[in-house]
DNA sequence: TTCGCTACCGAACACTATGTCTTTAATCGC
DNA sequence: GCGATTAAAGACATAGTGTTCGGTAGCGAA
């Protein structure tokens, strides 16, 4: 029930854009500052100077927000994962994690990153599921499932261990340095063509 | 400031011991039921059928409590560990997972066991340091720290990959599909002798 | 420019949970 | 059994959540 097919959907009213942004650029800021489980709701709004009934118009909890702005990442890894070859995720997501290194840094460095983590990780898992797809990747679902986390495991491993570094090699290098980490494994046991990257 | 030097630490009294195992098996307990995010002190002291001002005689809050049950798991598995060659903390934490399947399923299987399962990867994370000294690995600081992150993490992977599966694989099996999953990556890029086991 | 619509405000509300305190009672070690 | 330690019960202050409402103002379309 979509309203004239040629119109796919209108653009927002200017004051939503504009609310939603503030509201999560607030808790950005927020995040680098005392970490996610630490900001309230009430921060937010504080520091988006935004009234609490809106917050509540817009998102459903303080989760919900920081999923919407997990959304923008997801799609764009998704988009830059196309035109690459092998793991196309991980160099984007590398890229991205330091144009932004106080935002990562924070989430790393804190115990209380344990949520966001958590999330960024299911995301990076979906897209190497994607990946294995478009590599040919053959086995049983249960293998696949498993390639997948490891997959995942070994690049939020790798992820976070840069990030604690401050990020010091350039962004190519530690994508080098995953591949070289994932690919043997994948290749000896699930049987991956060894010469993906 | 000890108290007679032969006493190295009198074993605390009966009403302690009670009381702390009464809260950790409540914790426990209703993590099972839904999970360590959503159970509240009042919860615990509920289900332990302990006073409010008790439990925070005892703890600090609801993760010290957690954390003191993540200890007895630390100190087993550090103790396990020396009896092994190569990562000795894989099989034993494979058994006991097993051993505690609802426990560990209900960890694993919801969102909210993102915090849990960040502690669970730091011990391991620490044991794996230890094993890859034991092993005699050599490299710079930097190296052995993403080593050791890389295991984690990749243990983490496979752990939670066998759990969704309900642990249908002997713990045996999974450990061997990890070491062959996390090794030759070790071997190829950071120069761990590829016999370990 | 005007008009209608929608988002926003602000303030109050009920609710839930946290962590602390005080007094009284039970229980343990000796 | 005695004395000291520990737990119990429940009230308390504090803080955060999510909802509601009437009033206001900014937006988009004509």
């Amino acid at each position: 029930m979509r309203q004239r097919s040629a119109r796919p959907a209108k653009p927002p009213d200017r004051r939503v854009q504009r609310t939603r942004k503030l509201l999560q650029d607030a808790l950005v800021s927020l995040m680098i500052e005392k970490g996610y489980e630490a900001t309230t709701v009430q921060d937010i709004i504080d520091r988006a100077n935004v009234g609490r009934a809106t917050f509540y118009a817009h998102f459903a909890d303080k989760e919900t927000l920081l999923v919407s702005r997990l959304e923008d990442l997801r799609a764009m890894l998704a988009h830059q994962q196309q035109r690459a070859r092998g793991l196309g995720f991980s160099l984007p997501m590398l890229e991205h994690a330091r144009a932004h290194l106080p935002l990562y840094g924070a989430i790393v460095g804190r115990a209380s990153g344990a949520f966001v983590l958590q999330r960024i990780h299911r995301i990076i898992a979906d897209l190497a599921a994607l990946d294995l797809k478009t590599l040919g990747f053959k086995g049983t679902p249960e293998q696949r499932g498993l390639a997948t986390e490891y997959i995942a495991g070994a690049f939020m491993a790798v992820l976070t261990w840069w990030l604690n570094q401050a990020a010091k090699l350039p962004p190519q290098e530690v994508d080098v340095v995953f591949s070289r980490l994932v690919i043997p494994g994948l290749a000896a046991e699930l049987g991956l063509r060894s010469d993906v990257r």
